[in-house]
DNA sequence: ACTAACTCAAACGATTCCGTTTGACTTCTT
DNA sequence: AAGAAGTCAAACGGAATCGTTTGAGTTAGT
């Protein structure tokens, strides 16, 4: 088995998530593990939601190790967002990474579920590092609203 | 503040974190806060933690996810460990997405803590999926050991 | 020798999180 | 209509984590 160790899963979860990778129902591996098909379907839900949170972990990591941070209000078009990107990291002295057109996409592919026709549906923090990396994230309260 | 919702880390952590990347010293912050700086350091010592975790977690998620997996031993070089990877796919049927030199630096990148040498000083998980896309990780207990 | 910045270990109460059981519920496919 | 696969909520006991206090220790710089 794969080990857990030094991660925020459980080894129960690794246990889980390993045989469901591989193609077994929910039931097979009740069975295996010696418990109820209601019970893995548990365990693998927080397992998977686990990593969703390290994943939100390592953006909020690197936004708050960026120098440069603001928010965004919801409603904002894309191109205001790539307008105001532009503006602060100028202010900072900071030169983006990105082309315009990069951004634009880079930006959209991120915040895709919080888009529609062009605008956002949810406020977003950016962060600028030195480096002119850019990084979105969407306040986990802004996912649950509606 | 930013938020913390979502993560694996806690508000408190999240303050701290904040006021630190901010160039603030441990006695300033808990100054701020209200309390020790070594309940400060405390407080900063286990949010790295977490995030480094979190790093894992992602780490090993992606290892699940493959369908090939394989462990290389320590003491292995680097030479037989990007021999090894190559062998693998093949009998899998994979391509690997990196030709020779890139796939030595990407390795070489990613383990440089546990190279020595051209030799790897602890085991390795090797992971690989259908795009031929190469994951590796070493198991927490061994960068414990000694 | 003194200070500033930081680390470490032990202990504590409080809170959160896990795995599990039980039972009901949806959604497909046959 | 029946079954297979999966989800969800409530409750529980046990385990892990958090923030905090206290006190001692390290490592630089002056």
């Amino acid at each position: 088995m794969s080990t857990a160790d030094g991660t925020v899963l459980t080894d129960r979860q690794v246990e889980v998530l390993e045989l469901r990778e591989r193609g077994h129902t929910q039931r097979e591996v009740a069975e295996q593990l010696g418990t109820t098909d209601s019970n893995v379907s548990a365990i693998e839900r927080s397992a998977r939601e686990n990593i969703r949170k390290a994943e939100r972990t390592l953006d909020l990591a690197r936004t708050l190790r960026s120098p440069v941070q603001f928010t965004v209000p919801q409603g904002t078009k894309f191109d205001g967002l790539v307008d105001e990107v532009y503006a602060q990291a100028d202010e900072a002295g900071i030169k983006v990474s990105y082309c315009r057109p990069e951004l634009h996409s880079h930006l959209y592919n991120q915040l895709q579920s919080w888009g529609e026709q062009n605008r956002l549906t949810a406020a977003v923090e950016v962060g600028l590092d030195t480096e002119g990396e850019v990084t979105v994230r969407v306040a986990e309260s802004a996912s649950v609203e509606k």
